[in-house]
DNA sequence: CCAGACGTTGTT
DNA sequence: GTCTGG
DNA sequence: CCAGACGTTGTT
DNA sequence: GTCTGG
């Protein structure tokens, strides 16, 4: 699945990937996207007599709530479409026709379950490139059309060769020549659209462990993308072995200590130590 | 017809 | 255990 | 996705 | 809003 992301390219390089004209939101870099945060989305406008269609880089909150739900809080929002069921499910049908979307990402995270603990790994795309991941929109407006809140949600395809020994989903994945087609306002044709969202190709996707950093949602920061130093892992392993070992050979040293005492009593007593609990019943033993 | 769901993931 | 918030 | 809360009353 | 289940 995808349930976190990474967008850290800059504006300049956002417009240039995507041919957005033009652009009026701020973007920060983000190191880790979770859901029901604002993302940026690139959607088309539909052609005019007048206009072509352009480009638009548009915030979305991630977690699609359907248009015909009032209170978005009587749903849990949906941050992930299964691309294979697209067509049979009510909830996305209409949007898959009308409200597609790219999401521009450079990394994407998925925990991978090692024992008890889940690692967090992150996959890029040709070595950290933008992609666009296949995405669906909604837009809530009032009873008079002014805009309430616009969601998307990210579309999943069965996880590659790269991903599946860590997950067996992945973002849907645009090859860049599949990017005008989605977007495109023109093609009303399912086939068609549902053929652009397969696992990607495995040798354009690479991934490496991060810290557990990324865990919190609060985390933004570079930290959250830094490869695991392996080798300052393992050093602070064997420190904590060394102490192990450090503290088990002390406690023995003890319990020797302890066992030399006691057998020095068992020597000049018939009645182990042990047995007394007070001064009291030691006498009323010997009486 | 009306009522009630509308979804994914992972885990058991 | 399950839900909410980020 | 993971982390962290999970609640009420009255008072400030 | 639209579909499914009863």
């Amino acid at each position: 699945m995808c349930g976190r992301y990474t967008i850290a390219h800059n504006h300049k390089e956002i417009m240039e990937r995507f041919g957005i004209e033009q652009m009026f939101l701020e973007l920060d870099p983000r190191y880790n996207v979770a859901p029901s945060q604002m993302v940026p989305v690139v959607i088309e406008t539909k052609a005019t007599d007048d206009m072509p269609a352009v480009r638009v880089l548009e915030t979305s909150k991630w977690g699609l709530v359907p248009g015909f739900v009032q209170d978005a809080k009587l749903i849990k929002p949906m941050i992930n479409a299964r691309g294979e069921t697209l067509l049979e499910k009510r909830m996305f049908k209409n949007a898959l026709f009308k409200r597609r979307c790219l999401i521009p990402a450079d990394g994407f995270f998925e925990w991978m379950a090692v024992g008890k603990k889940r690692q967090p790994v992150r996959f890029q795309v040709t070595d950290g490139a933008l992609f666009a991941m296949a995405g669906l929109y909604e837009e809530r407006t009032t009873p008079e059309g002014e805009l309430i809140e616009r969601t998307c949600t990210i579309i999943t395809v069965a996880a590659n060769e790269k991903v599946s020994p860590v997950h067996s989903r992945m973002p849907a994945i645009l090859k860049p020549d599949d990017e005008a087609l989605w977007l495109s306002k023109e093609c009303g044709d399912p086939e068609k659209l549902l053929s652009l969202l397969n696992p990607y190709d495995n040798d354009a996707i690479n991934f490496y462990r991060v810290s557990a950093t990324v865990n919190n949602a609060r985390s933004d920061s570079a930290e959250c993308i830094a490869p695991v130093d392996l080798e300052a892992e393992a050093a602070a392993e064997a420190a904590t072995m060394a102490a192990f070992e450090e503290a088990k050979a002390a406690r023995a040293a003890k319990t020797a200590t302890r066992r030399a005492k006691s057998t020095k009593v068992a020597e000049t007593s018939d009645v182990p130590e042990q047995a007394y609990l007070s001064d009291e019943l030691r006498e009323l033993n010997q009486n």
